[in-house]
RNA sequence: GGCCCCUUGGUCAAGCGGUUAAGACAUCGCCCUUUCACGGCGGAGACAUGGGUUCGAUUCCCGUAGGGGUCACCA
């Protein structure tokens, strides 16, 4: 009886990797094309950080011509969740961010190289696994979890390593016979990789973002097949990169330790080692210490968090290229037009340590991003957004669709344009007192700032209202007239004279101004009045008007 | 605890042995012939710490402190 046999009895019907090594060929590519992947568990909830990576990953690939591909790890039942790959199949859409090849539904994939979800490859892995038994560099093993955890409490309680290596693996040398008689009774086991690694020997690995770093190798017999059949992580990932030929495992930094038994496996395996990249995950300061962004804590955590606040999503993804390349920065700067596919994105300059989400910034790059859109942009984007998360804006905006789009026209198109709204969440509040429905038949909380005599501010508005008000000047006459009435009401002209002289006056144009701002919007900060007034025209500003000395008269 | 990694202003970060130590966001002031949002100009603000090496260290080496990661039949 030997290794043969042992493998035979184990998986007696799977196939010779030689059949896998040639369904899965070298991918013809050009010269120095990158293959990279998403591979996230379909937890349902797809975090920041894994959006980051995929963003990573993809921009990598497209920049170099190569493949980005999508690939559910779903080997912990436990861990399933339903319409899981939808969601993150989704997210990666609504960021237009779609893999090459992989999932694209639930069950659907595209791609030579799937089947693209774990639990679909199993006879692969039992391929591998029983190739590996026949090599005598995996094994069998009986020992059930009570007697690995006793292992470990002896362990512990002698302060020596844990874990399951040397003479702590217990049916590492078990002979073969023995094995094969064991599984004939019946009896429970799982898959082991046998390490040929020596925990007092260092091996140098150079990461392409960590740079070098120096570890022990390993010396674990990591299970590779669990009792359910099904591939732990560490097997998957050396079996499934490398026959998806993945040339640049881009992953989160949580996998830097691991990389000395993923190094062995693939040595072991006979496979090409890949490029690894690990990438510093995004944190958070909570209370004076970092740590990862939470998704039981951190609502920002989300993807899902973005679309609901209605950020836009190419403010997300400036945002986090600027985490992963600083230079991008200066990139936008000098190309504010063009399209973020065309930065130079370099994998070795990201950060060996992890950045501090910043939504102040993030948002700051969202206003950007939405002040450059035009109003027909601005309109579509909004009432989409509207449309799932606020159905009163989205009925306002289909009603009123030529009007809203000469509200979102404001200030809008020219070489400075308004940069207020940094997501479609804040954008009801900014312009809603520009429809008549709303403001007309609205009790109004009006605060004229520095003039607040009654008479007085019936005063300005009843004389604009009849003698200054013509909704046909252009800006400079009718900047003019407000000039004039400020000086029938006996304020100062120019705020500069004012300013020279302010005991000279009750007050100058601004504040005439204002109380004229008041009473048309409700508000004391607006866009330019100009063309607020000419937007509303001429029956809603004499609306206003009256409406607010009617107001006064109560 | 073992192993590994990290440490430049409030935040993201340039920098690679000699720099007035960039830039962006935030903050403060002034200007932008009326507010706000922009925009412009300017200000304040940093190399965790102790030893080396060196003519010279933010930059190289060692220690200390602080932070992060990892030690599953989870990924």
């Amino acid at each position: 009886m030997n290794y043969k046999d042992l493998a035979d009895l184990i998986f007696p019907n799977a196939k010779e990797i030689a059949y896998y090594e040639e369904k899965y060929p070298e991918r013809n590519l050009p010269e120095g094309a990158v293959v990279t992947r998403f591979a996230p568990s379909p937890t349902g909830f797809v975090h920041v950080g894994g959006l980051y990576q995929a963003l990573v990953a993809r921009t990598v690939a497209k920049k170099t011509e190569g493949v980005f591909f999508l690939r559910v790890e779903d080997t912990d039942q436990k861990r399933e969740v339903e319409n899981g790959v939808t969601g993150i199949v989704n997210s990666l859409k609504d960021f237009d961010m779609a893999p090459d090849e992989g999932m694209v539904t639930e069950i659907d994939e595209i791609g030579n190289y799937g089947p693209y979800k774990q639990s679909s490859r199993k006879e692969i892995y039992e391929a591998y696994a029983k190739y590996l038994i026949e090599q005598g560099k995996a094994y069998p093993c009986f020992a059930s979890s009570e007697e690995l955890e006793e292992m470990r409490a002896k362990q512990e309680a002698a302060k020596i390593r844990p874990g399951y290596y040397g003479v702590w693996a217990k049916y590492r040398n078990l002979p073969v016979d023995e094995a094969i008689e064991k599984i004939k009774n019946g009896e429970d086991y799982i898959i082991r990789f046998r390490s040929p690694g020596r925990e007092d020997r260092k091996i140098k690995h150079k990461d392409v973002i960590k740079g070098n770093v120096d570890f022990p190798e390993n010396d674990q017999d990591i299970v590779i097949i669990k009792a359910d059949g099904l591939p732990t992580y560490h097997f998957a990932h050396a079996v499934d990169d490398h026959l998806m030929r993945t040339t640049h495992i881009i992953r989160s930094d949580e996998w830097l330790s691991s990389v000395p038994l993923h190094l062995q496996l693939f040595q072991e395996l006979g496979f090409k080692v890949p490029k690894y990249a690990h990438i510093s995950p995004i944190m958070k300061n909570d209370n004076g210490n970092k740590r990862k962004l939470s998704k039981r804590k951190d609502p920002e955590a989300a993807v899902s968090y973005y679309k609901e606040e209605g950020i836009p999503t190419d403010a997300v993804k400036e945002y986090l290229l600027n985490i992963a390349n600083s230079t991008f920065e200066n990139w936008r700067r000098a190309n504010p037009d063009k399209n973020i596919e065309e930065f130079d994105f370099q994998l070795n300059k990201m950060s060996v340590s992890g950045a501090l989400f910043d939504m102040v910034k993030l948002l700051d790059i969202g206003k950007t991003v939405i002040s450059k859109m035009t109003a027909e942009q601005v309109y579509a984007k909004s009432l989409e957004w509207a449309k799932e998360y606020d159905e009163e804006l989205a009925t306002l905006f289909e009603n009123n669709k030529e009007y809203s789009l000469k509200i979102l026209g404001i200030e809008r198109g020219n070489a400075k344009p308004r940069k207020d709204i940094s997501k479609w969440h804040d954008l009801k509040n900014a312009i809603i007192y520009m429809y008549d429905n709303e403001f007309l038949n609205r009790e109004i909380q009006y605060d004229y700032a520095k003039v607040s005599r009654k008479e007085e501010i019936v005063k300005i508005l009843n004389l604009y209202k009849e003698k200054y008000f013509h909704i046909a000047d252009d800006k400079q006459t009718w900047f003019d007239k407000i000039k004039d009435l400020a000086e029938e009401v006996g304020f100062a002209r120019e705020v500069k004279e004012y300013k020279k002289e302010p005991e000279k006056w009750p007050g100058h144009v601004g504040d005439i101004s204002t109380v004229l701002r008041v009473a048309l919007t409700g508000r004391q900060n607006t866009p330019d009045m100009y063309e607020i007034m000419q937007v509303l025209g001429k029956d809603s500003v004499i609306a206003r008007l009256e409406k607010a000395i009617q107001n006064e008269g109560k």
